[in-house]
DNA sequence: CTGAAAGCGCTTACAG
DNA sequence: CTGAAAGCGCTTACAG
């Protein structure tokens, strides 16, 4: 084990009293600049690494109410889905912000058998100064986080009608970059292709798109929407197959869900339809996993920017606990490939 | 802010002294029984939950050495790829192993960018007791976690020569079990169909199939073994053709690398062969999260369980920090599905 | 078997 | 501007 190096043994070497060693590490303005400064210079010398759970204790001292942010408890809410790598790009965001300001992630699971428990505890045992709620969070899960009296953010998808602090993707905007990418090719004939429309943010992009091209002037052709709605939940060609059976079809295609483009992909090109000299492909993506099918164009957005932002948000919440509830979105940008081109004349 | 129950609060009420019950919570044998229950019972019916901070401060004023692995460093190691589903499985094994222990999770990321900053601070804080490393673990990354002090374990794939506590999968195992079920069904033309190489895994499970096939006295057949080694970084398919390409067909394939399924499907299927009716296909697949294709025959494993494992692991080091490297190795099993049958005679 | 004490390393209000 | 003190909530060695 190795020696730790305490603010008393800093004190010893500095010829000054240990609260003194306290203040000037935490930069407070009482101490003189010069004190100050030889001192930090010590502690950098000897490498030294404040004692998180003294530190923690001593603070809960004063204290009572709103604290800084330091130590922040990632949540996940459990989803008896396959985990997504899009969650742990989430969490790395977090995590990133949470240490660049010197603190620290405490990552935690909320299980379904057990339900509130280590919410309950974690408030409890003084581990975390706030909290990021993300995946399947609901109306039970955030009463379990109200009851910790942390300060807490919803990160992500959600379904509940209770107001909160929420940092999330701008997704709405996702569908309307794609349609504005297309329209600027010379698109006029543009489709949309979802996935189950089980998701909220599937259902905004979906929105976006149509709210774009009504704003453009162009017809919002229902039949060439086609989404997994009301389909069996392993179909994932027949909406293609239905676009592709109209008499007219669009010259330029959303994909909403890049994780059953390879699928769609497969559809179009067994129908002979190539892109994008058939039609213009653009794919929707938020994974950080690059392009969704190599060399596509797409509308991308960083999840580890929602990850920052989601803390940034606590902080602020932290800072003014009875404000109103606050929503940061993170706004994507289009990423051009070869899956869209200049529609033909 | 809820107000703490503290043990001092509980030692008034059960009128006992304050270390009796710090003694009795933590299940000292020295306190005698009915005092211990009424004790525990109290603190239960106030909804009593240990001061993190203060337990670890406390505690580090005596036990100077190995302590019990209570809060777990786990850190990842970043690798300049899209972070994968698979991590978020890991993370979440290693979080329900320390939780159910009454534990919880510090989740860190190393960046290159300042290589072993964060750890040595982790290190020093005294925040943890024990660490599990993983992504892309190097000499590098396992000098610095030795310099902590800490004990630690390393989770998954790792490339360094220093010997390492290490929990991971069996991979040889995945690709013997697969080479098993399809003997069993008749199959003796075996063919393996790896991708980029590149990682240990992705080798293991093709000499586990190599070996399997060797003690199963079957020809090891260079044209039925086509991996992505040598080929252009996004060239999924060429292997696939190459095997198509060969005079005399294998009757059943091992797929090695679950993510590039859909891709090999879909050549496989524009040369008309189809599973399982012209060739049985078994995939490997370890990221939880079920079948790569719907209704496939695969290799599984849980990813969850090998955090599990690892923590398990770190335990034991902790116990013994002078003992030999040991190893833990999570055994996969196969799920049957579709695609995969009997040979045709 | 239980009580009273010391102290983990830190922070901040209070004196000087 | 700095020092000396009190105390955060807990654990464990030491007395009784």
């Amino acid at each position: 084990m190795v020696r730790q190096v305490t603010k008393d043994y800093i004190a010893k070497v500095c010829a000054v009293d240990p609260a003194t060693v306290s203040l000037a590490l935490n930069n407070h303005p009482r101490v003189a600049a010069s004190t100050r400064l030889r001192i930090q210079a010590e502690a950098r010398r000897l490498g030294y690494v404040p004692n998180q759970a003294a530190r923690r204790l001593a603070r809960g001292r004063f204290t009572r109410n709103a604290r800084a942010i330091e130590r922040v408890g990632a949540v996940l809410f459990d989803c008896h889905i396959p985990l997504r790598g899009a969650y742990m790009t989430l969490l790395s965001g977090v995590e990133q912000e949470s240490s660049d300001r010197g603190g620290m992630l405490v990552f935690l699971r909320e299980t379904r058998d057990n339900p509130g428990r280590r919410l309950f505890e974690l408030g409890r045992s003084g581990a975390v100064d706030g909290l990021v709620l993300f995946g399947a969070v609901d109306d039970a899960a955030v009463r379990q986080a109200q009851t910790t009296g942390l300060p807490f953010v919803v990160l992500g998808d959600y379904v509940s009608a209770i107001p909160v602090h929420h940092a999330t993707v701008d997704y709405p905007a996702m569908g309307q970059l794609a349609v504005r990418h297309l329209w600027d090719l010379g698109h006029r004939r543009i489709g949309f292709l979802g996935a189950s429309m089980r998701f909220g943010y599937q259902r905004e992009i979906r929105d976006g798109v149509k709210a774009e091209l009504r704003r453009l002037g162009l017809a919002v052709d229902t039949e060439w929407f086609q989404t997994r709605e009301g389909l069996p939940i392993l179909d994932l060609t027949t909406p293609v197959r239905r676009l592709l059976a109209r008499r007219v079809r669009p010259t330029a295609l959303v994909l909403g869900e890049s994780n059953e483009a390879t699928d769609q992909l497969s559809v179009l090109s067994q129908a002979g339809v190539k892109a994008p000299d058939d039609i213009s492909l653009v794919f929707c993506e938020s994974s950080d996993a690059g392009p969704p099918v190599p060399g596509s164009t797409y509308v991308d957005v960083s999840m580890s920017a929602v990850g920052v932002a989601a803390v940034a948000l606590l902080r602020q919440v932290a800072a003014e606990p009875d404000g109103p509830s606050r929503r940061v979105l993170v706004t994507p940008h289009l990423v051009e490939g070869g899956s869209s081109k200049h529609k033909k004349e």
